[in-house]
DNA sequence: GTCTATAAGCGGATAGAC
DNA sequence: GTCTATCCGCTTATAGAC
């Protein structure tokens, strides 16, 4: 979708790079790797560049060659964590019928969270700190987007397809719900032993999810 | 409840203070207010004990005085923030009828978000983090805790009082979008411009909490 | 109990050889 | 492009006067 795809781009912005050698790319494709992890992981200020280093395979100084600071390191990996998060919410649009989009829009969210985690926990963290590299997305390309779902929304509401309810706080609660088991994951594995990458635990999430969601928003009969 | 104060008890285990007099214990209070505010808003490693110490108003060496070093103040303020956490789940038992519990505790949860919104921060990068200091507690005492309660609810769907579901990924259903209010307000404010200190918002999240998941639940009449 | 001054160590970034 | 060696700033924590 257009507006998705824009605010990933947007994100971008600014991020200057190096060498443009498919080697070169290969290298910055790890370093990106290893940045999310890290990141998510200690937070801006507890990840160490020599932690990425290492783990994608090379000397700090060598992948400052890369990245000129560590600002801009971040800076990419969230980038690169943008696309993954807004890319779902765009592909439900009114000429669907609301359960199958939503629902359908439930599971990809859930899907990224079990696929991709630690970009889910590095967007999360960015967010708490107080979003000071995503800001200008969040009150620009992520507001107009959400405000087009809201407005689908209210089409299915008028249409007697949906009961009314109210979007915005719908939506809120979609990524608060999916987003969960990536954040937490900690927490979940703590109290069930399982997460997202058991199939069965998947399944269970997913099932109670469309179960307790939909049901809370469809019409009744 | 017995387990939940239990639960924060013992994340206050192993603690050193200071002082005994109640000029110290204030100074001790505002420390702590002074850091859950500062460690949820840059993480552990990004905090600066001089920012906390501005905060609390006082020098650095002085609340180095009250706590013997970063780590022991961070762990401090863990466990001043889990009470809050864990208490209201305490609440909810099987004498109750089940809408009313579930409901009462939604509610309670969403206050908490309202009230302290720092704690919740706090406590969703600790978890994000790995837990290192809470991990004994979410295997422990917390594990056990959920369990009482998917016993509850188990309880009630046999009575024909809920709808069959998994009681497990309900409860993670209600923490996350509770807390979603206090753990991204920064989205929810660029989103809608307001957030659960107006009146007027918190009433429309509680509205729009207790009938998407109390619906989600109910058995059809 | 509270302060000033300072020690000690760590981590981001650079210089410069290869 | 990649490395070793190093600089420099910043932050925790301590010493010791008041």
């Amino acid at each position: 979708m257009d507006a998705a795809a824009g605010l990933a781009a947007a994100a971008r912005e600014g991020t200057p790079t190096r060498a443009r050698t498919r080697a070169g790319e290969a290298n910055m494709e790890r370093i990106l790797d290893a940045a999310t992890e890290v990141f998510s992981a200690y937070g801006f200020h507890g990840a160490r560049i020599g932690d990425i280093a290492e783990a994608a395979g090379m000397s700090k100084p060598n992948l400052l060659y890369y990245f000129p600071s560590k600002e801009a390191l971040y800076s990419a990996a969230l980038a690169q964590t943008l696309e993954m998060w807004v890319v779902p919410l765009g592909e439900m649009d009114e000429t669907q019928e609301p359960a199958a989009a939503i629902g359908a829009y439930i599971v990809r969210k859930l899907e990224a969270s079990r696929d991709k985690p630690a970009a889910s926990r590095l967007f999360a963290m960015e967010i708490i700190q107080g979003a000071p590299y995503l800001m200008p997305l969040l009150t620009g390309p992520l507001k107009t987007m959400v405000e087009e779902k809201i407005a689908t929304m209210r089409q299915w509401i008028a249409a007697g397809k949906l009961a009314p309810m109210d979007p915005l706080h719908f939506i809120f609660t979609i990524w608060a719900t999916t987003q969960h088991y990536a954040d937490f994951t900690v927490q979940v594995r703590a109290l069930t032993q399982s997460d997202l990458s058991n199939p069965a635990f998947f399944a269970a999430a997913r099932d109670n999810l469309l179960n307790v969601l939909l049901n809370g928003i469809l019409p009744r009969p």
